[in-house]
DNA sequence: TCCTAATAGTTCATTTTCTGAACTATTGAA
DNA sequence: TTCAATAGTTCAGAAAATGAACTATTAGGA
């Protein structure tokens, strides 16, 4: 991918790993089972060298692993890890942003569905860390332990409650 | 940005809103107060004729919306539109995967704490229609009304529990 | 009125990345 | 030992990003 973004940002550090036109493709054909390079190919239309690179950074970012599989030729799996399959957050809020703004109710091309229940998954809501439901409005942004001076100044010029 | 995808998929058509290494930071800035050309430019380091070009496409695309500021010299500031603040869910999810998954516990530059309670925000949970909460290994993927045959193939051979 | 500073662009040469097609390597099976 | 399948590599041309210099518009002050 191209040069790495470096501010002291979890987007930012996000971005490095997912923030180009492919990488969330490849990694939504994983969560829908795509294992091999030539699924990967056909059900992306990425081209194949590109491909090839992705595939060496996200197994190097530790997206996915690569193992032999016995079938016919030179065979391989791609598989995600957990913190590959922990961007299911990130592929959730996607979806759901993609089938209410792009396509519009009415004009979803795939819908999610709870299993247990049958009913659409409509919301994705933040919880504390004891479980207990966290209003957008009221989130803060706080300097972490991580942060250098750029974050702090970042913060104080910020808005206090950002999110809708 | 580049050429669009055009595939029948709620994640292809947001990856053509903010699937580039520049948009979801411009995003950031949005949601933290940032709404001028050159503080756009300053925080996040996109080139100028880069910026220009990206914020005419998501003006184009219904994320900002541009407007006279009475200051010094040409100025404007762009702000989110209901469309783009519904970003939210996709920046939420991206900072919590940043933070746990590059930076890890401990290191994280910014943190997201519930402004009622002081707790740190640490889940995003999926409900359904009602309400209710949706387990990640019960959801399905079912063929939408905006769907088609390529849809319908995908989802045949898509695993039918994807998630973790 | 003219000059200056601030802001927001535009232009363009260079560099980097992506695309698409042809080619190569490795393996399993017939 | 040949063939087909799979997964890659190579490379020329196209497209996009970078970075720097230049332009346009406006507000305010001399």
């Amino acid at each position: 991918m191209a040069k790495k973004h470096n501010h002291p940002c979890a987007i930012a550090a996000t971005l490095n790993v997912i923030g180009d036109r492919w990488t969330m493709l490849l990694i939504r054909e994983a969560f829908y089972g795509t294992s091999r390079f030539g699924d990967f190919l056909k059900n992306t239309g990425i081209s194949r060298n590109l491909l090839t690179e992705r595939l060496i950074q996200l197994i190097e970012d530790g997206i996915f692993v690569k193992q032999p599989f016995a079938d016919r030729g030179t065979s391989h799996v791609y598989e995600l890890t957990d913190k590959g399959r922990a961007l299911d957050a990130v592929f959730l809020a996607m979806s759901k942003w993609g089938n209410e703004h792009v396509y519009g109710a009415g004009k979803e091309p795939v819908r999610m569905i709870d299993g247990e229940t049958g009913l659409p998954v409509a919301g994705l809501d933040l919880v504390n860390s004891e479980g207990q439901p966290v209003s957008r409005s009221k989130i803060k942004l706080e300097l972490g332990p991580g942060g250098d001076g750029r974050t702090r100044n970042r913060l104080a010029a910020a808005r206090k409650f950002p999110f809708s």
